[in-house]
DNA sequence: TCAATAGTGTCTTTTAGACATTATATG
DNA sequence: CATATAATGTCTAAAAGACACTATTGA
């Protein structure tokens, strides 16, 4: 197939593409994982991967493996290369170099996938309570989780954790989750508002919750991808 | 080779690593670049680039491109992932998913490899007095380039580009070449010297250039990666 | 001596964080 | 009415930027 295999020590690889789907269920910040096929990683979860097809390209190997193995239809998630494992050693069963994606949607449905496929809490992530990886997903996710998190700061991805229209409460909620951290609303509003083209004012208002409070003001996405001034993490 | 090949849609890709090596030569910020081997890419410029062998991790196919292409020996050299490219139709001789790499050295010799392999003025890139790019190298180039402007704002990485010990002014050069503008270098200091662990002081004087001047104190890099306060652009 | 570069100090503007105050809803 | 949440205003401290000034060299 590929017309320069003249050296015996160049051959091809198998490419796999996975994908770290982060979204906010509940004001937490949880990750979708898969138990994975070959029976002897029972009851480890990985996240979900799928080789990519010739004439498919990587993005759409990523869809295609949120929709087969997750049951996740997010045909306008954000999706960003994160980064690739190409460990020669890697993958048990051979070489396999894996692009491995961020993925990022708001709040959505259990996943259909039934029982192989659920969110876990990140913050349940390497404690007992929490998911055993497969393969050499324990390296991968917190590459993901701190690209999310650094991204945060500089550019509008934020964002894309919320349905327009959103409110600033909503938003705040997003950084808080991210971040770990209890954010001053007041303060959060004046930063956001003066990063230019973050945010632009949308029609209608909130209803308020059921415990009362003043309807809030609803937005959608500005122009910007980069945030100026940034939206620095508190130390 | 690999033992899940069932279905006929899936198959296996040729991996290479393609690197742009960003260096300061004479207070500018130049790209290494070759000479492709196909007679059809004549006239064009490519970066250095090799199909990664069985049993090699990225980064050696990384370091082997630049020493085998760019006659570039640099096992010190600073070396992070840019992004995969992976378009079914990127590579005209077949399927080539290419790992992307941006390495930074310290201001080098010229590379070795003779004519087909040169440093090129970033500023040319794109002009009329610039190369022609070969396969889908002018889409890299500009990533990896956002990529060292953006990570010098929030990252040590302006260390990668100055040998030890440096000066401030030699450090600040770095920040002036990469983002194409002047800075006040008492406000330079105050702000690298206000970001812990950023540099640390070395031993001595550096020696004055030929018109005089205070002799300026030599630094090192300092344990930090990521600098608090960042060093950001200005607008 | 002067020119050049390193390093310090000062002033103003901008931004961040803490927190009080006002506005508008639910019950 | 009390309570809850949104939105605004105020004060202080930290940081950024402009730029004057001092320090130490080469010629």
């Amino acid at each position: 197939m590929t017309p320069s295999a003249r050296r015996a020590s160049v051959s091809t690889c198998a490419v796999a593409v996975d994908v770290a789907l982060l979204t906010l269920r509940d004001d937490r910040l949880q990750l979708l994982l898969v138990e994975p096929d070959p029976p002897e990683l029972r009851g480890r979860w990985a996240l979900p991967g799928r080789r990519v097809r010739d004439d498919e390209g990587l993005d759409d190997t990523a869809h295609r493996a949120l929709a087969e193995l997750g049951g996740i239809r997010a045909p306008d998630a954000h999706l960003e290369q994160l980064r690739t494992y190409g460990d020669p050693s890697r993958d048990p069963r051979g070489r396999v170099v894996s692009v491995a994606y961020l993925a990022l949607t708001p709040t959505t449905d259990d996943p259909s996938a039934g029982r192989h496929a659920r969110f876990w809490d990140v913050a349940d992530l390497g404690t007992p309570g929490g998911p055993r990886f497969a393969y050499d997903h324990d390296r991968i996710v917190p590459d993901a989780l701190e690209r999310a998190r650094s991204k945060l700061e500089y550019t509008s991805l934020a964002t894309a954790f919320v349905a327009e229209p959103f409110t600033l409460a909503e938003l705040r909620r997003v950084y808080e989750a991210v971040w770990g951290v209890a954010l001053d609303p007041a303060n959060f509003r004046r930063k956001v508002m003066s990063a230019r083209g973050f945010i632009v004012p949308a029609d209608g208002y909130a209803k308020p919750g059921p415990g009362g409070g003043r309807p809030a003001r609803r937005y959608r996405r500005g122009a910007a991808t980069r945030l100026h001034p940034a939206m620095l993490r508190p130390d």
